[in-house]
DNA sequence: CAACAAAGAAAAATCGATTTACGCATTCTT
DNA sequence: AAGAATGCGTAAATCGATTTTTCTTTGTTG
């Protein structure tokens, strides 16, 4: 009997006010650490928590707020280190306010985004963070402004005259990529990258193009992109070495785009750096321990998430004024994968 | 006014049902699919639902249930590509259900599984899919026992009294990287991996070994283990190798365990398959765009998820009889990391 | 000591659904 | 044609908390 149960049923807080004699009222006050309960009527009612072994029903308790204590997250991709450790550091982040993090991935689609959004919104969550597939002008953001949502844009977005934004600072790392490839001797540079209308994109492209040309008017950039699938890029990468083009650096804007160049390069059978330099935005893990060790910008997850997550409760707190866009600088980690291209030039193909 | 109530409040199942003129249990019955309401009703039902822009608060509609439709999902971490899928694939199929997952990353600590279990539990979900750090007899599944909840173990485990397990076949994956490395002609292999408490573990290393014995009984295999970090075990790679050790091939039984021995056979700068050859547990999107091309047994993602998912609806849906443990099969792809020993032999240290 | 203020707790309303119990017409049996 | 069965709805109870309102006490003060 007692121990169906305690299977079966878990105590409510009427089960906690009668064993301690009180009214639910009260206990609801002691657990939320109301101090105006006569301290022995609290000790019963913590005894009684503790001899039942009760714990608040999140959601009951959430029912009579306008904002629940839920967060939702979206992120175009679980698969990739960036976004896996985005999530386990938006998690801990709303765990730590007592709150709950449901995270949703959009599969690099803004139909799923906004469908993911609705289901979010029926929820009503306090807060979202939004890593929208494309930049800060999609459906998605539109959605959140419509209904009033309370939320923060992260990663491919620049800034956006709802929402408070947090990205990495793509500009200045693409130039610093471009002061090390320039200050190595490059004078003839792909950039490739996926996202064509990623907002970061641009920015990084600019970021290096600038910087580029500032300091070596004569050289060459070349850039190759594709929307969203790695494919199309694939082969627009394969037609362009095909016509014979010989860059002695690639800049790969994204992840995706850093291992379509290495396929590329080993299909063609070219090493790097001998045959050619690489870096690319994003880090991983197996970056460093490969041969070559491949060069690459190093986002910074933690702060992104920790400012995130700041502005976000500033947000459902209450907070007013006009939104802030936020850039985290990046480290640039020169690895193996780039040398200087008079090296690369012994034996050419 | 009217912008404002759009904005600010959603509507209720209440300002339905009064605009459409009838009553909230109606709306309810119409909502849920039931047949027994006059079309002409259920039609006014629609109309004011369309009208009005309402959806089911599921909250709400939870609250009525004991197993509310949440389903929670604990993995040990969320940054490697087989747990993101598999994150991504469990969310998939939880949403077709019209489930909500709540997925949360344990961060390797048996602790923090038990806390978040604790939390699910709170939250009354139907049921939980845990990924254990360890194994199945941690205090996570006894957590799960004694609180009478639903669930399905995955990937670190073998077989449970309670629960269901699905994992990959790791023995037999095991078997069939033995096969190739005996037929490759290696008689030395070093086998290294993390997690000497995981049940697969131990599954991978008998099934190696069984099968490699039976084909070369000469065939020396050693093994270089460590609990859950990656340093002792770099350290005791590095003391094996320091020893003057010196394997034709090492078999990786996790894929933490293929950065290590890659990152310390480039501190010895040895290369894959000249020097040594090397084979991991768990694929990865890199491994077929480096130079050498790493051999790795990739495991089935979606047939774990799958057949995860339903068995945990199987059993929230009432489902008796024992619990089935299942193994599925993984694909082995040998690639350029894995050569003949005999080739290696030219330019010894 | 009457009058009034402040404390503290209980009672009741609320959040937004679902579900049960029951009522009122019709329709079906025999 | 009486009684049973059925179809379709609604009112009210319920889920488990929080919050507002009301009601006792107790304490203070003129």
């Amino acid at each position: 009997m007692a121990h169906r149960q305690d299977q079966q049923r878990r105590p409510s807080i009427h089960d906690v006010a009668s064993r301690a004699g009180v009214s639910a009222a009260t206990v609801s006050k002691v657990m939320a650490g109301v101090t105006t309960v006569k301290p022995e009527n609290a000790q019963r009612v913590f005894d009684a928590v503790e001899l039942l072994g009760y714990r608040v029903d999140p959601l009951a308790s959430d029912m009579r707020r306008a904002k629940r204590r839920i967060i939702g997250a979206i992120m175009p991709e679980f698969e990739s280190e960036f976004f896996g450790q985005m999530v386990t550091q938006l998690e801990s982040l709303a765990e730590q306010r007592g709150y709950t993090l449901v995270a949703a991935s959009s599969r690099e689609s803004e139909a799923r985004e906004t469908e993911i959004l609705a289901r979010m919104h029926d929820w009503r969550v306090a807060g979202v963070v939004l890593a929208p597939v494309r930049n800060e002008h999609g459906p998605a953001a539109a959605f959140m402004k419509a209904n009033g949502m309370t939320g923060v844009l992260i990663d491919r977005v620049l800034s956006d005259d709802a929402f408070d934004t947090v990205s990495a600072d793509s500009a200045s790392a693409s130039a610093e990529v471009a002061r090390e490839l320039i200050g190595k001797g490059h004078r003839h540079i792909l950039v490739v990258g996926l996202g064509e209308q990623a907002a970061t994109v641009r920015a990084r492209l600019d970021g290096f193009r600038a910087t580029a040309r500032a300091l070596a008017p004569d050289v060459r950039i070349d850039v190759v992109l594709a929307e969203t699938d790695v494919e199309p890029l694939r082969a627009r990468l394969r037609d362009y070495f095909a016509k014979g083009e010989r860059p002695t650096a690639v800049y790969s804007l994204f992840l995706k785009g850093t291992l379509v160049a290495l396929s590329e390069f080993r299909r063609r059978g070219w090493h790097c750096p001998n045959d050619i330099s690489l870096v690319g935005f994003d880090d991983a893990e197996w970056m460093q321990v490969t041969w070559p060790a491949i060069a690459a910008v190093v986002q910074p997850v933690r702060q992104i998430a920790g400012h995130a997550m700041e502005a976000l409760f500033a947000r459902i707190e209450g907070g007013e004024g006009p939104p802030i866009a936020r850039l985290e600088p990046c480290r640039v980690l020169m690895r193996e994968s780039v040398g200087s291209p008079i090296l690369s030039q012994p034996n050419p193909t």
